[in-house]
DNA sequence: GCGATCACGGTACTGGGTACCGTCTAGGCT
DNA sequence: AGCCTAGACGGTACCCAGTACCGTGATCGC
């Protein structure tokens, strides 16, 4: 009868106990005695008491590395943006567990450290992505953090929206995400746009005034030749 | 003779310990006998055992506040990138106190997640200043938080750059940063930039030939009569 | 000089996390 | 079948961070 596995019988008692006691009230000895197991493989199965509330997070980092390492510099817009899209489809699936766990961080600090630390080893997973497709030289490393962070933010950012219920449908969330990523891509120069490899990026020059316009004009011309 | 107060000699033995026998190592009542006090005193002095390794956290989070808080939409730039700066200033006072508790931090995962915890305050605090100069709607927020992320995480790069040796002096870490603040602006627009208030900001023209330059040149000098 | 306040140190306790050990079970080999 | 190894499990003992509480001594205002 496809017993439950210890590991979700752990996961599933230890959101049964935080949702009727609490987080601190609630003890990983209580927690293994409701799901049958000893206290011991519960630290077997989870590092820690956070953990467990994150029971998903090591799988989703390996597929969003997996995701990634199939981008090259040429579709690195739509690799990011479908690699992030695959955590905001988990969370989707996971439906009203995601929103419980959402409300239970929100009022326990030591969740929030957890759920940071999570997030920032996805940055680094993205920031490592992009800092390759950039070159990988000392001087391209700042933008490619910018770039990470930037994702990362546009992903969470909707993601919240639709955790507290902003976005009702997972429809909703999706072209959220579609939009934000499209304003995260208007903020950095990802690689991989329409054109970018074909001829370089145009310089910027800032005109002021005429006068600036004839000064430059000649320059111009000679950079289009 | 200005005796030290029990708070600096807590942190003074507590990172005398730390490079003796390491972080791990070191128990809270090993570091209370050093510093003459008792284990009780130094639970007063600092919430946990993690923050003794960055006493002056809270003050320097009040004073970015603080600076944050005479900016005004026009004066953000400025105001954002001297906010920034007061961090860097007071890791570059610091001196070598700051690179051990680098190398520390980097060898203690734990300090690490604290670190990264203070790293966050730091970006909400600006968040919130920049989405109200924004107008604090919530189509805002995004990129509010986009602007935030980007001046921590360029800040953040100039200092580990200075932290790691990469950068010998402090005139070169200021002068690393302001390149940073540079690149970080031409990434996210901000308000405030020069003009911006006085006269629209200019309109981004992509010139790739020379027959689009002079079928635009009209046009151009039109708009700058 | 005298009571109130407060910082301090000491004690006792809870609970997360680790180390270790004995046991039971699931296979692989002869 | 019988043996043997490997691995998962539960139990016990321990360490130490963090909290609650209490008694005490110093400092200050009246």
């Amino acid at each position: 009868m496809a017993e439950p596995s210890a590991r979700e019988r752990i996961v599933d008692a230890a959101f049964e106990l935080f949702a009727e006691r609490g987080y601190d009230a609630t003890t990983v000895e209580d927690i293994a005695a409701r799901a049958g197991v000893g206290r011991t493989t519960f630290f077997r199965q989870f590092r820690s008491k956070e953990h467990v509330v994150f029971p998903d997070h090591e799988q989703l980092l390996t597929a969003i590395a997996a995701r990634l390492a199939t981008a090259t510099p040429r579709t690195a817009v739509v690799g990011v943006s479908e690699a992030a899209g695959l955590v905001l489809q988990h969370y989707l699936d996971e439906g009203e567990r995601a929103r419980r766990r959402y409300r239970l961080t929100r009022t326990v600090p030591a969740l929030q450290e957890r759920e940071r630390a999570g997030i920032r080893q996805y940055e680094r997973t993205f920031t490592r992505h992009i800092h390759g497709w950039l070159g990988g030289t000392p001087e391209s490393l700042l933008r490619a953090e910018l770039i990470a962070n930037a994702v990362v933010t546009g992903h969470n950012h909707v993601l919240r929206a639709w955790l507290r219920g902003h976005l009702a449908t997972a429809g909703e969330a999706r072209r959220a995400f579609r939009a934000a990523m499209a304003e995260v891509e208007s903020h950095v120069d990802l690689p991989g746009r329409e054109g970018a490899a074909a001829d370089p990026l145009p310089a910027v020059l800032v005109v002021r005034d005429a006068a600036d316009l004839d000064r430059l004009l000649p320059q111009i011309r000679d950079l289009l030749a």
